[in-house]
DNA sequence: TCCGAATGTGGACATCGTACACAAAGGGTG
DNA sequence: CACCCTTTGTGTACGATGTCCACATTCGGA
């Protein structure tokens, strides 16, 4: 039997190969729609063609699983955050620009919040205890997470010196807990199902008011 | 058989008399230690000393016992908001009143959202669609609901000449975007666990940037 | 070549939400 | 007071889920 084509093994699914992110994208998959709850292991298993006990090989728990699969929805974001600056038009004025990219953070963040509310919920369903949001597994492409790259637009904002160096100190949680609310009212709270148009209004709003209160 | 006492009924849970509020007791108790996955529909049959199917007389699912228990977690944070106010220092200066009973909305939600994380979660999770915190079950002693309180704050900085008329509009949604956002952060976000102290700093200068940029 | 570690499978169990059929208590009408 | 219908709880049952345990298979070195 040293032919390997008529020697089928008893089970064709041993070695799965990547089955660790194979249940992380089925995860994906299942907080895209339903949120964080949709994220149900013996699902993700299936969806990957494999024994639900698979998972534990991989993952400790259901929450280690949805865990893995928030940083992922969190990197996500941190994409969306980067194309909505990328996508500025370029500019010489460099505050202009410094003040842009700013912008550009809450309007990501917020497009996102919109177009993704599974994901969204997801990535801010915190499990138990952490310092989320800060691991590299939730980092963009930049290999910025979302937090640092809110950091570092604030930081362009005061070299450009529309930010005086005095206010910079706790600005991302200024900035952050404006924009990070009405994402939320948008997502599950009071004002969602909002017109996109709408809603974004609002988002610009609310990043005038960050700009002036901050 | 005229007597009532010897003639004890083969059951004697029959006829609770209010099962229904016992139920949302129930879960309002298990609300506050665990958020709102842990209002479970056994349980608080369990608790209520219920068979788990009696629950079904009062709401058709676990989602409506779960939405009823969310809409009296929202009337506590209402009364938390206007006790808030209650404790307030008598002033003289109308001004000073207004600006400070606006304050006081903020902190109370924020002081909520704090010693409550399991109710204040519970609160805002939506199950399905609703308008939810605008029900007469979320207000409060005053009847009025959280969103109501924070709008009458705003009429009251209008009324002082604090707050411009023509930027009344849409007030509403900034500052509770930027409160409910730091109460996010605080709750379950990468702020938890902040020393109370710091949490309340947080606050005062989440509620100055709103001052500042409303 | 052989053997231990890694990876999947299968079966089992407690718990949960919920459907269905039944039982008892109460209230109104005769 | 008797009767019946509605209301409110009970009991049993089913499928789904997370997780535990024992077992099977495959892979990668010694």
């Amino acid at each position: 039997m040293t032919a390997a084509e008529n020697n089928k093994p008893k089970r064709d699914t041993y070695r799965h190969g990547d089955l660790r992110n194979a249940l992380i994208e089925a995860g994906l998959e299942l907080a895209h729609q339903g949120g964080p709850e949709a994220v149900v292991l013996r699902a993700a298993t299936r969806q990957a063609g494999v024994a639900p006990n698979a998972a534990y090989r991989h993952f400790t728990d259901r929450n280690a699983l949805l865990h893995a699969v928030s940083q992922a929805a969190m990197a996500h974001l941190a994409r969306t955050m980067e194309a909505e600056q990328a996508a500025l038009p370029p500019t010489t004025d460099a505050a202009a620009a410094a003040r842009a990219r700013f912008r550009a953070v809450g309007t990501g963040y917020l497009r996102f919040a919109q177009e993704e509310p599974g994901l969204f919920r997801t990535a801010f369903h915190v499990p138990g205890d952490m310092t989320h949001a800060a691991a590299d597994t939730a980092a963009g492409a930049t290999g910025k997470t979302p937090f640092e790259l809110l950091g570092a637009a604030l930081d362009g904002l005061v070299e450009a010196g529309l930010l005086p160096e005095d206010r910079r100190p706790g600005a991302e949680f200024l900035a952050w807990s404006a924009v990070h609310g009405l994402a939320a009212l948008l997502v599950d709270g009071p004002l969602r199902g909002l017109h996109p148009t709408q809603a974004h209004d609002a988002g610009q709003h609310v990043i005038d008011m960050i700009e002036r209160g901050i």
